[in-house]
DNA sequence: CGGTACGTTGAGTCATATCAACCATAGTGG
DNA sequence: CCACTATGGTTGATATGACTCAACGTACCG
């Protein structure tokens, strides 16, 4: 199936529009981005790098969803986070020197552009604000990252299933009719949230009883937030 | 009890004989680190900081060992990591403004540096290199956290233990008589791999029958590194 | 000598993983 | 148009890893 022509758009809009950290740039800086990088299309189900290659550049999302995922196990996969319109991936590899350490494949059909490592780096080295940001991103997702692994390591499934539906929640969203605006596979989910896709089937039916959700395929409709949070302890 | 009086270290020596992130710096730079700095001592079991605090400053360990951990559900504490001499503790927070996201505590009699914030924020604005180490230090970590929860979301508890044991390995070295060279609790222990302490008590006799290590209280004789390695998983 | 913190062991329970079977859906190719 | 296949979802039965609770031992300390 081919792609449709679609139109590339600008850094300092898009960064304007999606909050990217880019808007941290001089219009010079983002021309220059702009020049250097690279417009691609994706589609759900593709590769955009995978763990332990040398990567050659970041991806800024403008479109689409990405997950980010660790390859564990017998080839389970963990997935760490989602990257949406605004974010960056793979900078962290970029920025340490070293392969990456996560895949990151389409969730939802995607644009993206791909901008070569030496341009951030330049960018780090010229513009101190722009670095510090950096940092503040780095520093905030590993906060996140300590967060999580407490709860994996402290919170029974039930608990963490739940809390992850909030989270989605935060990330992504609820349409008009309440529904989760991110569609993610009962793998997926308990690939987040760390168990078998089995328990997150037999959990989500269980809130469906408790009536706290509703369940159309994949569509997640969310019906009793606050008893969601109440099972999920996010007050401790 | 009284401390002792020791001789304040010089930053760029400490640096130097550390590998400390201030290695990046110009002599003025460390000189000024030098001046603001406060040095300070702490005993096992001291708190330097506690989560959800703000922060105005951060911490260069000299000498010694600090645990980084959360508090989750019923007080149970989650390791995040160590800190030992040469390591800088609380630099996230300063970087992205937040509040504490952990808390810090010694494990072993330690010296450490107090930096002000302020310093750390323009030392980032003005010297790029070290801001770009910076950036590879929280990237680094970042990589590190993405490994360990793929790690407790998959791995069986054995698996775990005998993982940790190999970091500490690893990170803090064995002895002429290949005794591990830092000394916790089985609470502890358990408060790394995630588990209870109970766990890592049978876990660790399991170990000890299997001629894997020894046991003399705290001491743990690593005998057997290969095995350890092969019930950890650490290949796949 | 009592107190406190840590370590150890046993017994019982439960949450969760595993295994297996089955259904639904959609895309494919003859 | 109909098998054919692949993928994802669901459910039940069973097994078990790990937690909890409880009792007790040990060691150090004031």
């Amino acid at each position: 199936m081919k792609h449709q022509e679609v139109p590339v758009p600008f850094c300092d809009k898009c960064a304007f529009e999606t909050g990217a950290i880019f808007r941290h740039l001089g219009h010079e800086e983002a021309d220059i981005i702009n020049f250097e990088k690279e417009f691609r299309q994706f589609r759900r189900g593709e590769l955009l790098y995978n763990e332990g290659s040398r990567i050659s550049g970041f991806y800024c999302i403008h479109k689409g969803i990405i997950k980010v995922f660790k390859t564990g196990l017998d080839g389970k996969e963990q997935i760490i986070r989602f990257a949406k319109p605004g974010d960056i991936i793979a900078y962290r590899s970029v920025l340490s020197n070293e392969v990456a350490c996560t895949s990151a494949r389409v969730i939802e059909d995607s644009q993206v552009c791909f901008i070569p490592a030496e341009i951030l780096i330049s960018l780090v080295k010229s513009n101190s604000t722009f670095a510090h940001e950096l940092l503040k991103l780095a520093c905030h997702e590993l906060g996140e990252a300590n967060s999580f692994i407490t709860d994996i390591a402290q919170k029974t499934v039930r608990e963490r299933l739940a809390e992850i539906l909030l989270l989605l929640v935060e990330d992504f969203g609820l349409d008009e009719q309440d529904y989760l605006q991110i569609s993610l596979t009962r793998e997926e989910l308990a690939n987040i949230v760390g168990t078998a896709t089995e328990s997150v089937i037999r959990l989500l039916s269980e809130f469906k009883s408790d009536r706290l959700v509703e369940l159309n395929g994949r569509k997640i409709k969310i019906l009793n937030k606050k008893g969601l949070e109440k099972i999920s302890n996010v007050f401790n």
